[in-house]
DNA sequence: GGGACGTACTAAAACCTTTTATAAGCTTCC
DNA sequence: GGAAGCTTATAAAAGGTTTTAGTACGTCCC
């Protein structure tokens, strides 16, 4: 409504060509025109030999429909408003790299915006997107508080908002997957790194893990527990917290984080105090993103299909708008353990020499 | 041209207040609701207490007024096209961050697409934001090959297209600043790190590397020098070149390293390696990105100030777009030194047992 | 030779804004 | 009392597309 007035106006050139154009050019009416580029149903009775001219002709003047005058009159803008805490992580990239790969194929478009976990912006880049006519809403790792008033659908998003699709991985199954797989190792000290109050899985995470824990018969220690803290998405994340559970003196054998990066962090940590992995320490991560295959020794981790819940996000938004398909207020997604070089049985000489009790 | 037409209309309610519906309610005509609303030249007749009345009446009613009907009329979009390589890494994150800022603060939007190196994707998407109504381009660590038709700005761009201004660190002033740096604390023997080909600083960084280390009489030696490959955005992809560089076994005190992800992942590999940094080799990375400080120790490191130049690049285009500031060619960016705790002096000790002597 | 039907289109409305030209009603002034 | 001028609006066009209803013309059939 307010926009900075300028004086001069730009007036480019743009692509001047309209059906108008293209109509005079062949002696026909703009309605004709659209219906044959179209090939609406109102182009039955156009005659073969005249749509092809029409085509030729749009093809010859390079014509572009204006995207404003169509979408102002079909009253759709195939487009979905992307809503991301942030970018710069692999986390949210891959998710939106799912997201990209399926829109593109189908015909989409999405406008990307970012919040960084201030509500007031969220707000308004919402409101725009709703302006820019989007027509339903992708969100990763963001807290909705209330209803969008269009197809929503949440990728890790927790609050289970009425109307809402949430995209969330079974996190029960993912504690499974690598308690049992440390378990199974001999690993019964483990300690664990937990994720950010703001990353909005650390809850859920967190809750499965204790469930787990309690039905392998594994004990969870506080003295072994620690909260990552901060916004870096570098392993330098990880590292700090690493250290703290070293320093605390208390042995054990395995490390379950948070995330990849804090892994590996923690990785780095260890090697400093001079503790190999995974000879002196096992080390399990989580998310599966690009680094951890090349991390020292490589990481085996609990894969979340990140692409893949970006294209299942993605289509199950479109296929709300266009009316296939109905609200289900969750989609679960099977991770997957990915056994690499980080974990390894407890030796038993590790038994004596047990990461708490070298020097940090 | 062509879309998926669906059968079932989705008919959003949407905000299906327009200018008739208040000139309705009000007992006047849309034209003047409009003036009123946006104050137009056209309001100068319009009386005090009605224009209060209006824009009561829109107030209540929630109006929002339709983009693309707008659009239409006017030809403006307040809105850019940001084309970047890939989001996900912290470089492409914080020049977007920097360029929402500006682009905020001075009521534009803007449109992000990502082209993963891929042409006929950046034709693709270029094109759409052509169609999306665009008003100007900028791009980042994309390699444009032809002119666009529209105001370009181009960060860390080096080809220089006509008509495309480029941002681009002054990377003459930053090699001098590492090196002389490097030099100063007595280091002679210093191994390099070059950057990826497809990266677009690569090839500028490392001419101003050769230059100025000739200036300085520092002697760069093929031995010394690796190039990184790969795509992986974390430390991750500096480690395996450091360990080559040990593993060559030719001594030298410091590294200086293509950028801060290449560096920490350096500072890995030499601690494995049993070499205290920077007792033993000194380090020095590019970016200054927020991993940077974290890193253990602290790196040293030409800072490029990635969200200034986001954001002077978005100034630049919207100067551009309203008629305001002329075309040039190129916008350097001066580059700092922040020096933290991964450099020091060379120690006599280290004279001795320098890098390349010990085992890799 | 005239009604029915088919072919090949056209005309016009609708989507919602902005803007320019114009009009209606009132006051003022000579 | 009528022209001039001011105040307060309005009507209509323009921007480009899609769509619905309709028209003009020809052919066929009995």
């Amino acid at each position: 409504m307010t926009q900075p007035s300028t004086k001069k106006q730009p007036l480019r050139s743009q692509s001047r060509v309209t059906l108008k154009t293209i109509a005079d050019h062949l002696g026909l009416t703009p309605g004709t025109v659209s219906a044959a580029l179209n090939n609406s149903p109102a182009a039955r009775s156009i005659p073969e030999h005249t749509k092809n001219r029409i085509i030729e002709a749009a093809k010859e003047l390079n014509y572009r429909p204006n995207f404003f005058a169509r979408t102002l009159r079909l009253r759709r803008t195939y487009t979905i408003g992307v809503i991301a805490e942030e970018i710069g992580d692999a986390y949210g990239a891959m998710v939106i790299s799912g997201i990209e790969e399926y829109l593109r194929m189908n015909n989409y478009f999405f406008l990307t915006v970012i919040h960084r976990h201030d509500p007031k912006l969220l707000q308004t880049y919402a409101q725009m997107l709703l302006t820019r006519g989007v027509e339903g809403f992708i969100t990763t790792d963001t807290s909705l508080t209330e209803k969008l008033a269009l197809p929503t659908v949440a990728v890790a998003g927790h609050q289970r908002v009425e109307g809402v699709t949430n995209i969330v991985l079974d996190h029960k199954r993912a504690a499974h997957l690598a308690l049992e797989h440390l378990k199974s190792l001999g690993h019964k000290d483990i300690a664990f790194i937990k994720g950010q109050t703001l990353s909005s899985d650390s809850f859920d995470r967190w809750n499965a893990i204790c469930e787990v824990a309690q039905e392998l018969k594994i004990c969870i220690r506080p003295e072994l527990t620690v909260q990552l803290e901060g916004t870096d998405s570098t392993p330098g994340i990880g590292y700090p917290f690493a250290k703290q559970l070293l320093a605390r003196k208390h042995p054990f054998t395995a490390l379950f984080a948070y995330n990849d990066i804090s892994a590996i962090g923690s990785l780095w940590a260890f090697h400093e105090a001079g503790l190999r992995v995974p000879e002196d320490i096992s080390v399990v991560g989580f998310d599966d993103t690009p680094g951890a295959a090349f991390s020292n020794p490589p990481l085996t981790t609990v894969r979340q299909p990140l692409l893949r819940m970006g294209q299942i996000a993605a289509q199950t938004v479109v296929d709300l708008i266009e009316g296939r398909g109905e609200y289900v207020p969750e989609i679960a997604i099977e991770p997957e353990l990915v056994v690499r070089e980080s974990t390894g049985p407890v030796s038993s000489r590790r038994e004596q020499s047990t990461a708490g009790n070298v020097k940090a």
